[in-house]
DNA sequence: CCTACCGATCGGTAGG
DNA sequence: CCTACCGATCGGTAGG
């Protein structure tokens, strides 16, 4: 029982792991659709029915890079929501943390892949998500709710978390690493315009 | 020359536009990757090699439909945008244009190809849409630019305009007909997230 | 995890 | 626009 299946020892490499991280760059990539398993099996280095050893099909593969997606963004969110600050700046955390995961390298290809290839999932699968996306946007409605508490927005309802995650989401299709503006700009920016100016300029 | 193939007689059956049509819907549901020929080509009736007849390739159907999912949103922005109504109202009124196309029965399956179908064109492809879209948002720049010189938002920038036009776009993946929104609530509310409460309340 | 393979299906073409 | 078909490729399996 010292080394269970759950948690392998840190130095053996971890194939399951490495097929999931390559299914999310190429699904982001190409769509799920279009990529084969011979694409995913060929960038780990393995033949092509082999990823077969490790998932019972293509699906099961998405939904791992799925769940790995807002698995990630909900963690990340969800330690700045906790950091105790006062409701502005722990609304400019928020938003700097769910960019990261969705701009940064480390998560876009999965969050790219929650966001637009979720829908291949079938009916179950997707309940599934959904039930993890609402547990997630729970965490936007607190943090409007304390704005509004402090007096720093008119408005806290349902649509306006929608139009707020929507201008957050959309990042992905316009933001280029090597563009102008960092993804800290982007959370301030964003801030100000849900917000506006500062307190006090 | 009276009736060219380019304005065919009015009661013939147009089945190049009903195979756009067909296609848009099937892009939109299922993908353009997942869309087979076939599935388009018994959506119209016809049998599965026909399309090629109207279409030289699978890729060119998608080329006509993000091409008109564009030129209808744009169309329709634009009569807005030259109401010469006041900015406000102006800008409502271009709110409500775009979700008409995003969210309404004719143009909605264009307007999710166009959104999330296009990265499947090729390049040159590509910078033909890049083209129109930049057309296209200079409405939006010329918009946001007449609401801050009446002093209704502080912040015009192009980084404002992309938030915008992600809330606005994010619209297509909650908003359900038969949900408790009507596209005129939405608009409406929009304007007001983004301007703050109508003046003299 | 590999090799060899299966049945199904794909985009596209030929010849009317 | 239809029928019949082509070569290629797909997800998945068997048997090591």
């Amino acid at each position: 029982m010292a080394a269970s299946k759950t948690k392998p020892a840190a130095e053996e490499p971890n194939r399951r792991a490495d097929i999931v991280r390559a299914a999310g760059r190429l699904f982001h990539e190409k769509g799920y659709s279009a990529t084969t398993i011979r694409d995913i099996a060929h960038a780990v280095g393995m033949g092509s029915g082999s990823p077969f050893y490790h998932f019972k099909t293509k699906h099961d593969m998405l939904r791992a890079v799925v769940l790995e997606g807002i698995g990630a963004i909900h963690q990340a969110v969800a330690k700045a929501a906790n950091s105790g600050k006062a409701p502005r700046a722990t609304f400019e955390a928020m938003l700097r943390a769910h960019l990261d995961q969705l701009l940064g390298e480390q998560g876009r290809d999965f969050a790219a892949a929650l966001l637009h290839e979720s829908r291949h999932l079938d009916p179950a699968e997707q309940a599934e998500l959904v039930a993890l996306k609402d547990r997630y946007e729970v965490m936007w409605q607190k943090a409007l709710r304390d704005l509004k508490g402090a007096g720093l927005i008119a408005d806290d309802s349902h649509v306006a978390r929608l139009f707020l995650l929507g201008a957050l989401n959309w990042t992905v299709q316009w933001y280029r690493p090597e563009g102008p503006r960092t993804v800290e700009q982007i959370a301030r920016q964003l801030a100000s315009f849900v917000i506006g100016k500062p307190q006090r300029p």
